[in-house]
DNA sequence: TGAAATATTTTACGCGCGATAAGTTTTGAT
DNA sequence: ATCAAAACTTATCGCGCGTAAAATATTTCA
């Protein structure tokens, strides 16, 4: 490689010996020029080594390439792990992909769809607060910028949603639970910041009574995002009055089932399914740590994959039509049941 | 608001009754400007709400208000936070930080350096992979971009550090062992990613010679980022083959102690300090999940927030010193002892 | 009140590239 | 060899803003 340093698309297209007006087309999509061409470009780029000034394009293109990807709180390994696997396959696809989180923050999370709005993004996968966000910077944004909701659904905001199928998650923990040991009553936060934790007490409530089993919900304090120290919290109140009502317990979520194995622990509370325990944990999401408490977690885990997958094709899909589809679509997968230690 | 669309600056400018270059000044600075003027433009902004174009701005500009921020694996909540903290530093001081991860791969390393290049950044907070790094790649970037290391230090490489002090981590989680109860072997992986894994070690042994007892380094297989994985097989092999041997161990990284702890729970081994008791587990980095685990870890925690201050105040200096200090300073933080149920 | 100091306006150019139109060459099938 | 289609070249404009120089207006302070 020479070390001739490139200024501009002129300069190089010179260097090559193709006209600039081709080589433009060629950065934009190197199958729209001859083959001879193409490697003629290709060797010069060996050479000098340019690459097109990415403020320049944006200003001039009416697409950009770029994508939005938004999570509630990125230092949550769960949004974290499907945050990545998206950018993955937009980075795949030739986008250019960016993270934002407002970390629970309604007021960040307007922030954010300002500043990416300003961005003119292609498109945006958004997972939103849920209850928190202000649903009329929301419904403005979508208004301007092809959004896919995922995860969380707002009904009526963005031009479709993905997401996992709350029901399943919990019919089938529930099913599971019943069928081989005794009804769990459901821990979770008084004030769910997420819609998802709504539709699966519904869940749970509508499940127990096909069973024909009396449901029974224990709510515990606690705000914000620190759903461990908040489920630990609320177990251990449980447990210093008299213990759970029942030897089964099914958690909202992994995160607040983390937090009550380990008040469990402490109290030397024995969880698990075999001899000498005294209670069944169960929950959902299939949190990346869920393998590594103690003990592990049963619980039915989210098709990541899949989610990750619909949720890049549904917003290329959209992309493609333009901006908005006819019919908002919603896509839920299905749980998968993961039997370990703790029920 | 009234709903006049602003197409660009100059119209804007029109509206507002400023003159294009001041309203353009005003951007960059609005203390550049009369009060007077200010507060016409401050109230046109109110009515119109215009933003000037990013991609037209940054072409323009000599420098940027872009910060990178990389950290070699986003999904590991360690890195997620002190990304968090870092990113919320910089957006308050008017920056536009973005965040990078290369999840361990040393391609997708250079590939982000590359498309961070070309975002032409102010400056760049870069957490390398390590031994994996591309050395030659990374110089390259330096050589063109302000850029200040953290987390993991590569000698030569950017033009300041600011981490902690692994000498400070080991010595002291050695010497609580030692002084409460009997010297600990040292749990790692055989092949460690980063740097930071070595001078522990080093510090192991270095402290333990001072202390006067014979160190023991168990090495553990495994490739790759999935720490907790490889601790947890690690432990399994040792535990099967006729278990730990000294009654203490320290893990190179709570991650490794996560995997750890999960085994011995596992094989029904007692872990903590009280009666009763097989094992003492000691560990660094003060993980967020550290404080879940069963038993919570006793570690030495980073600094987090000093850390990050501190990275964000270097880059800061290095922006305005124009790109190159006089000499390469490393800022080494020193790291507290957490106590909790595990040693 | 007046002159110097400071802010603002006017005017004009440039950044690097996308887009388009009109003319020229190359391609590939007859 | 012929010819139309495809690909390329040349020329030119526009995007939205930063920046600089010169002219003008406003403030500051004696």
């Amino acid at each position: 490689m020479t070390d001739t340093k490139v200024r501009n698309m002129e300069e190089f297209a010179a260097l090559s010996g193709i006209s600039r007006p081709t080589v433009s087309k060629y950065f934009q999509d190197p199958e729209s020029v001859r083959p001879s061409t193409r490697s003629r470009i290709e060797k010069a780029l060996e050479r000098y080594d340019y690459r097109p000034n990415i403020y320049a394009v944006n200003q001039n293109r009416r697409l950009t390439k770029n994508v939005g990807i938004v999570v509630p709180y990125l230092t949550d390994p769960f949004f974290a792990e499907i945050a990545r696997k998206i950018e993955e396959r937009f980075s795949e696809a030739g986008f250019r992909p960016t993270m934002y989180s407002p970390y629970g923050q309604p007021d960040a999370e307007s922030e954010i769809l300002d500043s990416l709005r300003s961005l003119k993004p292609a498109g945006v996968l958004f997972a939103p607060l849920g209850r928190a966000s202000d649903r009329g910077a929301l419904e403005k944004f979508c208004a301007d910028v092809p959004t896919v909701l995922f995860d969380s659904n707002l009904e009526g905001i963005g031009e479709a949603f993905v997401g996992s199928d709350n029901f399943s998650f919990v019919s089938q923990t529930v099913e599971y639970l019943v069928r081989t040991g005794a009804p769990p009553c459901f821990f979770e936060m008084r004030t769910p910041a997420n819609p998802n934790a709504n539709k699966r007490r519904a869940a749970y409530l509508e499940t127990m009574q096909e069973f024909g089993h009396e449901p029974l919900v224990l709510k515990i304090d606690g705000e914000g995002w620190a759903f461990e120290e908040i489920g630990r919290e609320g177990a251990r109140r449980i447990l210093e009055s008299g213990g759970f009502p029942r030897d089964t317990v099914l958690c909202s979520n992994d995160r607040l089932a983390i937090g009550l194995l380990s008040a469990c622990y402490e109290k030397g509370l024995r969880v698990g399914r075999g001899e000498g325990c005294a209670l069944r944990v169960a929950s959902h999401d299939d949190h990346p740590f869920a393998k590594f408490t103690c003990p592990s977690l049963t619980t039915a885990a989210h098709d990541y994959d899949a989610v990750a997958i619909r949720a890049v094709s549904t917003l290329h899909e959209l992309i493609e039509a333009g901006g908005s589809f006819a019919r908002r679509d919603e896509t839920l997968f299905p749980a998968k049941l993961i039997l370990r230690s703790s029920a």
